[in-house]
DNA sequence: GTTTTCTCCTACAGGGAGTAGGGTGGGGGC
DNA sequence: GCCCCCACCCTACTCCCTGTAGGAGAAAAC
């Protein structure tokens, strides 16, 4: 009987892959164990539980993502910056969506503080410099960015937008103007 | 043995409930069988399966934030009302979190042709009809009005925010401050 | 009072999470 | 080149949840 060689790694790869294949959902330790031709039971050698494996491909496609919006932005600046780094994200979560929903999930503490997850938070930072903010107003802007982009991509993969006219790319270009337009003429005085 | 005297809404309510308390996943046949006194059998006489079910705690939800919403913008408009909305919209999210969660689900076609939706729908146009966007502009605006607060509210329960200063309550401010410049300036010309 | 109609029941099949403890084969020590 | 050990994977089980089939009994209809 061959050894499957097995790894954390490893099965947390084939958890992104089946994610991506067949809905976030769908990743079982079971199936997995089917997948590799081995007993459910083995796969607890590798992994913790089945919530350390979502947190393992969470934490997998924050790297992933990371590296795009990296690439994405890199040379760019200022509303290009901004629209590179989010159409960056919605590229990704279309491309990988078993993995975009494992990034729905709240992080684990482990993941907060992952290469990946600064990695990602440099970058946004980077961009959004570039806009020139009280550095007090930074923190309310990225949330804003991050609540928008993810808002706008989760609603349009649950379907709520419908597929009606006009199409989602539109809405995503208004919403991308909308977001460079208020970075632009952020208020800069201390009003709450 | 008293009967338990089950409907469809009792069943449903009972699931809301259990959701606001213990979590959304915690919607199970068993434990609301537990609740009732009841075998798990017997609940699959008012619920077609697990799926109905959260569906309908989607839709209870719809009509009870359609409310909310109707009275929280009477009276309002402009960025009165926009905040308002916002506000009632993030006022359910908190008290009643596994309700919230329901509505984060892709929604039932029975439930996107629902009065409930129909209902909240309108609510939100009526608000936005104060900005007076061009009419095909106000698809693009509710869009982007429903990706801001659900993606705020998502990352906020979620923990993403961290706990850190500068409390999320002004964050929140700052992005209904940023609804409002950008509903009030939004382009009336036809780039895309 | 009889009949009908639900409501709730028992019983079962299927499948996933997670634990306890045992056998084995491949690489390191020599 | 041989042996030993331990990492790897196994069997066997428990517990919980979903969903289906068919039966009993209480309340309502007549």
């Amino acid at each position: 009987m061959a050894r499957a060689n097995l790894t954390s790694a490893v099965v947390i790869a084939a958890a992104a892959d089946l994610a991506d294949r067949e809905g976030f959902d769908a990743i079982t330790l079971s199936a997995l164990a089917r997948r590799f031709g081995v007993q459910t039971a083995s796969l607890y050698s590798h992994v913790r539980d089945r919530s350390s494996l979502l947190d393992g491909v969470h934490e997998l496609a924050l790297g992933e993502l990371a590296d795009r919006v990296a690439i994405a932005i890199g040379g760019r600046s200022g509303r290009d910056a901004l629209i590179a780094l989010a159409d960056a994200h919605r590229d990704y979560a279309r491309q990988f969506p078993g993995r975009w929903a494992a990034l729905q999930r709240p992080a684990a503490p482990s993941t907060v503080n992952s290469e990946a997850a600064g990695h990602l938070v440099a970058l946004t930072l980077a961009m959004l410099r570039g806009y020139q903010f009280p550095e007090t107003e930074l923190v309310h802007a990225t949330r804003l960015l991050g609540a928008t982009i993810n808002g706008f991509l989760a609603l349009e993969a649950s379907g709520s937008f419908g597929h009606r006219e006009p199409t989602t790319d539109v809405s995503w270009r208004r919403a991308l103007d909308a977001l460079d337009t208020v970075f632009r003429s952020w208020p800069t005085d201390g009003k709450s």
